[in-house]
DNA sequence: CCATCGTATACCCATAAGGGAATACGTCAA
DNA sequence: TTGACGTATTCCCTTATGGGTATACGATGG
């Protein structure tokens, strides 16, 4: 098996720079496809092609102005990945205590642990 | 040009739910390679291709402990990502005064925004 | 020193990515 | 209607994934 289609979910979208550029644009407004063709310098179809990935994985809704279409952020997938995260938040905030930390540093010299 | 290396980042190496289980189960210990190769029901070399993986992102640690591995999660580069999705949580999270959901909404029917 | 355990690596394969380039398609202006 | 504009789709190509399977390698126990 290959790897997972990008439009798969919201992890897989945003592995994307690209596309996490483009939600970074569209985080400020709504924005038709060449004005984001112009500020990421990449060329349409990308542009284009990108889109069409966050659209399937719905983080981007977008609306027929004329003959431009414009691209609005529809956060709400991210919350998925923020959810993920949250059990992992607590552990580089939280102050673990000292013996523990220096207990492991100690340990981690002795094994060579890379 | 091809889809980024799967060690590119955090992001990229989260991307992967078999990755991300296996940090959900290091998350709770550290463990060796085999007590994940049984908890997953994955056969041992994709395990350990996983955990390369996650090694070369800074994701785990790995200590030698006689002929096992033991791997023991390193949550700092997860926040690279919640960093990013800082931005978004306000979206959320925050309550949209009622005119402008009512508007967005409006116009998402006569613009038949999909 | 040898066999075995615990892990890592090497191969093979099918699949799809993301960029480049050309082109198709719908909308608007004249 | 026609042509230009704004955008989407198609095709080509290179690269690497992730699983399967076989095998190599270091450490330990006899």
């Amino acid at each position: 098996m290959a790897r997972a289609a990008t439009t798969t979910d919201a992890f897989n979208a945003v592995a994307e720079p690209r596309r996490r550029q483009i939600l970074d644009l569209l985080a400020q407004r709504e924005r038709p496809v060449n004005e984001l063709v112009d500020l990421l310098g990449l060329a349409q179809p990308q542009v284009s092609k990108h889109l069409r990935v966050l659209r399937e994985v719905d983080l981007v809704h977008v609306r027929d102005a004329g003959r431009q279409r414009m691209y609005r952020l529809n956060p709400e997938p991210l919350r998925s990945i923020h959810d993920w995260l949250g059990k992992y938040e607590r552990m580089w905030n939280e102050r673990f205590d000292a013996m523990d930390t220096v207990l492991e540093e100690l340990k981690e010299e002795e094994d060579h642990d890379d």
